[in-house]
DNA sequence: CTGCAAAGAGGCGGC
DNA sequence: GCCGCCTTTTTGCAG
């Protein structure tokens, strides 16, 4: 086995590796639209059935980042994959991907190859996002009294050994208050990490006389959720969704 | 804007697009390469800057799904995507995919079409995964004295409102027992799982009396959360591993 | 590097 | 359909 120059012996002849290869090419995503089965080895074990495959293959050698995606007609998820850093080598009669370090091993056998490309892959565009967790957060952050009148922040991502808490806050009789944030909805995996922090700073002497109690701040709870949070004396729940904080809507 | 047909006007001639569904290609993933932008809208908003991507339409009409994965030139994760059930739109200048139950839309600008094609996608390969946690949790399931001599099981996934437990036990005292199994490693998430499940059970009638105690079962736990454990004297934790119970390897 | 939680999470099984 | 959780999660961020 050797380093390669993508594509199995028998798929791609020397003659069109020199066209997977060109030169010039330095910056190429390899496109393999195939019938194919494949084997995973690493973090478990993996086979994948004969099937029409469309790999890509973000080759590192030629400006990707070594990852490796293979798709089949359904499901936004790949079949299979390697993460970045992985190298392409070869064996006799099929595809081998390889992560050393990361003990993960991909082998493909092309039986039909359809069609083969690479796509350029000089610019990778920057991607904005609005709306996520963060800003929702933020937006929170500015207006505590929306979620409780006279709630007052006293630190952000208040960092505790059992994790960090959205909003540590006092409230107007200055007992604490730890804000556990969902940007969508909130569910029982919410509720346990309020519930964690909760009992954290319950256990911490600087707090603990601070009567801690907790609120959960989402758009939606979950019904079984919210049934659970009924027997919760000391965790509430209050309904902001992002589209309640506009800026410019401020009450 | 109307159904197609695959392809903007401007980057697909009448004449391509006949190639695109041509006669008898009735299951075809279509691939697209090129230099685009895009926009994002649903459930956040989001704008990917110019750059060079693989475009993979699982179109409905012709065999697959319906979602559609937008990958550049970094990263495992699509830059973009759709989920299935997707339509593709035309509008005058790019391409629109849309979701109208869900809400989502993207579109897609072509600056400059490097490549297009069709995968076949007639034949979906079935993919067997060995050592996730479900055959984990079974090899547990046959010998719970790994965990603890004397450990029965009750009953497994037992369900509470908090959620179900792996395994439900008694132990050779008959006193209750929640075991959290993970397949690899165990951090904080586990251990509020298991505490949630715990608490729960603490709460009802039938098991309180039998004292409910927990184990955490996975090959690895994490060190922060080993502090935390240390500080929990009703929950310990067991290091098993998956190559741990294998069957041929009875001690 | 580890730790931690979000993600446009996705996907699966159960009810 | 909702619900709960595992994932070869991946990704990003902070200490």
């Amino acid at each position: 086995m050797k380093r390669l120059s993508p594509g199995s012996k028998r798929a791609f002849e020397a003659e069109s590796r020199r066209q997977v290869f060109g030169a010039g090419q330095s910056a190429q995503v390899l496109v393999l639209s195939c019938r194919a089965w494949a084997r995973y080895s690493g973090r478990i074990d993996a086979e994948l059935g004969l099937g029409d495959l469309v790999i890509l293959v973000k080759d590192a050698a030629s400006g990707g980042d070594g990852s490796v995606v293979v798709h089949g007609p359904l499901l936004v998820t790949p079949r299979n994959w390697m993460p970045a850093g992985t190298e392409m080598l070869e064996e006799d009669d099929h595809l081998v991907f390889e992560h050393v370090a990361r003990g993960e091993r991909l082998e493909i056998w092309i039986e039909e190859l359809y069609s083969r490309s690479q796509s350029p892959s000089e610019l990778s565009g920057s991607l904005t996002k609005l709306g996520a967790e963060r800003e929702f957060s933020d937006r929170l952050a500015m207006h505590p009294e929306r979620i409780e009148p006279g709630l007052d922040i006293i630190e952000r991502e208040y960092r505790t050994p059992a994790g960090p808490i959205d909003l540590l806050c006092r409230d107007r009789r200055r007992q604490l208050v730890a804000v556990e944030v969902k940007r969508r909805l909130a569910d029982n995996s919410a509720l346990r990490q309020l519930r964690f922090y909760l009992h954290h700073l319950e256990q911490m002497p600087e707090w603990r006389r601070r009567r801690p109690r907790g609120i959960l701040v989402a758009p939606h709870l979950r019904r079984p959720t919210q049934a659970l949070l009924n027997e919760e004396p000391r965790i509430s729940f209050v309904r902001l969704g992002f589209e309640d904080l506009r800026t410019d809507q401020p009450r």
